[in-house]
DNA sequence: CGCAATATTGAAAACGATCAAGGGTCGTGG
DNA sequence: CCACGACCCTTGATCGTTTTCAATATTGCG
């Protein structure tokens, strides 16, 4: 199983290549045909309104990651794009009753969906057992290794970042204003910048350290 | 795809049964050969240890569940036995090169991917934006839709949980004094009982209207 | 330039954790 | 058969974290 999703090979199976603007909705749980999109360019927020008014980001799925609209729609989720996004779109072969698609696409799939759950595994102990900074350090650690980073300010580690910090509290459990405060004693700890859409590690092993970040479960070259 | 795993279909695969007695590890993230479980009867739970010393639950195996040593070793958990275990065990054919297994076996698979998405992504929601009656009623009321429950003890709902206050806590991320109160809640607002190893749900409506719980992620008959 | 969305800060209140102590139940061994 | 220990459940009091409410910057965008 590779470590990511050969997109050249995907490109080259006649799916449908379409685009979002960003905020836009993706697909929705009430949507048509049953689609597996996988994403070219562009981050999208997969999420569910609770009917207490709030709103839960239960994923943000980045370059190369996969989003089946039956799978969405059995979790009551919605999928919306948080910049421009583009995607290769395909009948969701996984629901059908024989095979009828290449059957490395199966690995894929299985693959995905194992990325998936680990990541998912890690956010719900996230949730479940550490505090704000440590939840806030984690989520934009995980989003900086899926994404990559680059080198600059200083020699020092950073990648662009599309949410504000409504998302950001919305996928870690906590409320904006306190994602603010985390922000601020990270700056003020000279961890981590958040600024103007950029995050910047200013010490990414003392705030890995800090929060006990593990990338096993991002950075798989075992599926 | 069917709404539950074929049993019947798996047991005739050639699988190895093996028992697990209470208490016992099923599978650690150092193990030998990647395998996939299925649980025929008993209750597992993966959970993970945190450097901080804490211990998460992330998920409940039933009867039916599938467990995949290689998802467990991506995701760093542990599982256990709650109760004694039997399970059927097949070499881990998803991470094979080639397609290796009858190809209902990969709808399969993935069809126990989805479920188990949708179900942590219901529990992700529940820990990032619901308060600790919620989160405990939500948990009990998706264990007794899994499992299933009897009519009894004046027509009520019940069934067998075998969990204890710490288990449920480890899992809701809340500490089991604080589950204690909360089970006393709900025992003195007459929603339901937790004694003894059964949950009676007293008033079942009430209560999932109470901590608004749907049951679509977990009574499938899409996947 | 002006509006809307986002970010920032303070003060008060709520919620859940932690600490500490006691009670119940079960199984084992004397 | 009872005593003991292990484990689980239960309750009270206090402390800390995070939420909420409210008000004010700041930024981005038409």
């Amino acid at each position: 199983m590779a470590a990511q999703i050969p997109i050249e090979h995907i490109r080259n199976l006649g799916g449908v290549t379409r685009t979002f603007t960003a905020g836009s909705a993706i697909c929705g749980y009430d949507d048509e045909a049953p689609r597996l999109l996988f994403v070219l360019k562009g981050w999208a927020a997969c999420s569910k309104m609770l009917p207490n008014g709030t709103r839960f980001v239960t994923e943000f799925v980045l370059h190369g990651g996969m989003i089946s609209t039956t799978l969405t729609a059995l979790s009551r989720e919605t999928v919306r794009a948080v910049t421009n996004v583009t995607v290769v779109a395909f009948p969701d072969f996984t629901s059908l009753p024989k095979i009828e698609a290449p059957t490395f696409f199966y690995r894929i799939v299985i693959g995905e969906l194992m990325r998936h759950h680990a990541r998912m595994s890690e956010r719900l102990a996230n949730m479940g057992r550490r505090d704000a900074l440590e939840r806030t350090g984690h989520m934009l650690l995980e989003l900086g290794t899926r994404v990559g980073t680059s080198r600059d300010y200083d020699n020092c580690e950073y990648f662009d970042c599309p949410l504000t910090q409504a998302d950001i509290g919305d996928a870690v459990g906590l409320s904006t204003v306190h994602i603010n405060r985390v922000l601020r004693d990270m700056r003020e700890a000279h961890l981590l910048l958040f600024r103007n859409g950029i995050v910047v590690f200013l010490d990414r092993a003392r705030l890995a350290d800090l929060v006990d970040f593990d990338e096993t479960c991002f950075d798989t070259t075992i599926i």
